[in-house]
DNA sequence: TTGCTCCTCACGTCACGTGAGGTGGC
DNA sequence: TTGCTCCTCACGTCACGTGAGGTGGC
């Protein structure tokens, strides 16, 4: 006799509240093993609680139902346990992150930060290798990693020649609504562009220019400086802002030797 | 002229999104420098930037807004940065939390870990210093931690004869729902006890015994392990169940190091 | 009969996101 | 006039939590 369990025994059990486990029946998530016909009592079966334990864990690391179920529902151990490490990866990346933030907040208790120096410069028209796609604002730090590692493998596959750092466009769009029109690029030598069918055209023009030096949860800070300091002169145009990554994730470990250029887009020098 | 800034702009420049905008000037956290009385439009100071700015990175960390609010809306700012730093001291925690469901995860993958064996106890009666109270589920480590260290207070202070290690007792409500009472005590010698006034008696009775070694993290396995145990042969009653911190928080730093005894309780000895 | 456990709705919560539909100023 | 930016509702999302009101079995 496979022993059949009570929602509340199967609760204490599993550290699953009740009320989460008739929301895991609903959705389809964890079924009972057996549910009586006439009064709808649902009854688990003692097996059931590794999963239960499975579906809490994740659920502490807040990850979405949806995702859980990929993971419950696959097929054999070996899949899931790929998943599994998967999602642990990613939970690690998002760890460092979180750490970052606590580390930048205690920045914004400290004595004031050195504000970044602006200056003014003129872009000009340059080919790069390029990826755009529709990004969004939490997955970017992911998507700018692969795609700059591919454009990379492609840069070194076609013999193209560097021209500068890497770098990125990002819409306006991208920061008012936290998803939107977002561009990796690898500068070219112009010359040796000419031959390469997916090289596109980065466009130039004038931009106020910050040098932002550490870690990107701080990088809000030079943006605030930046755009105020162009609000103010009433100088901005709605362009794409540009990053260039002087001195970045592949070249360095250490956050705090980064190098971030951040170019915004003016109508003009409002020194000439 | 103090320059006013669109609500897009001052989006661009605080990395937050328009919606979010519009939200903290609803809920009154961040209301714009000047409002249009005709056509509604927000303007916003370049001086509200870092105010923005703090709510974002909070919110990154998934601070609740009236949470954040009392940060921003604190007086000096000594009170805003006593305010910053006990939450950055508890998201340290949560971050430690996370890490160790992280390493749990991890253990779910590998090879099975050994099963705890159960054994069989007849709990006495015994007085001890307690605190009650209705607790929520993901405030309970805190709560303990807080609890135990004032009781411990209060042991020394009143010279009070300490007969066993912490524990704990967790109402079934409290599993089932997430929310309920929970006591911590600190067992004492009978004779010493006489003349104490707060303290309480632990009710005793037989119980199913497992000794769990390692993070809490991991307690759910143990718990189920037992659970299922008193389930299937339908031993199980609805009391609270005790916990025994054999060797807590308080005696070792390495969670590896923790031992904790949990005590379900039954209706008699099944081998009896 | 009285509790007790379990059930099903319907609605609330939190912090926005998603459109729809509309308006003022260049 | 045409876009463009900004506006206000109303509703959706996600993972449950919160009651209200009711039922079957001991």
């Amino acid at each position: 006799v496979a022993s059949l369990l009570t929602i509340s025994e199967f609760s204490r059990l599993t550290h699953v509240s009740v009320k989460a486990l008739r929301h895991y029946h609903d959705v389809g998530l964890l079924p009972p093993a057996a549910v009586d016909p006439s009064t709808r009592y649902r009854f688990y079966a003692a097996a059931q609680a590794p999963t239960a334990l499975l579906i809490r864990r994740f659920r502490d690391l807040d990850m979405p139902l949806d995702q859980i179920r990929a993971v419950v529902e696959s097929a054999d151990r070996d899949a899931r346990d790929r998943i599994v490490l998967a999602h642990l990866q990613s939970m690690e990346r998002r760890l460092e992150q979180v750490q970052a933030t606590v580390a930048s907040l205690r920045g914004l208790l400290g004595p004031e930060a050195p504000r970044p120096a602006i200056a003014f410069r003129t872009l000009i028209s340059t080919p790069a290798l390029t990826v755009t796609a529709r990004v969004e604002w939490d997955e970017t730090e992911a998507w700018l990693r692969d795609n700059l590692t591919a454009l990379r493998n492609g840069l070194e596959y076609s013999g193209g020649v560097r021209a500068g750092a890497d770098g990125a466009l990002y819409s306006t769009e991208f920061f008012e609504a936290h998803v939107g029109e977002v561009t990796a690029f690898i500068p070219l030598a112009a010359a040796a562009a000419t031959d390469m069918g997916d090289a596109a055209e980065l466009a130039g023009g004038p931009v106020a220019v910050a040098r932002h030096r550490g870690s990107f949860a701080d990088l809000d800070r030079t943006y605030a400086e930046l755009g105020t300091f162009v609000a103010e002169r009433g100088i901005g145009v709605d362009a794409p802002i540009r990053e260039n990554y002087a001195v970045g994730i592949f070249d360095t470990d250490e956050d705090e030797a980064l190098v971030t250029e951040v170019c915004w887009p003016i109508l003009r020098d409002p020194e000439s």
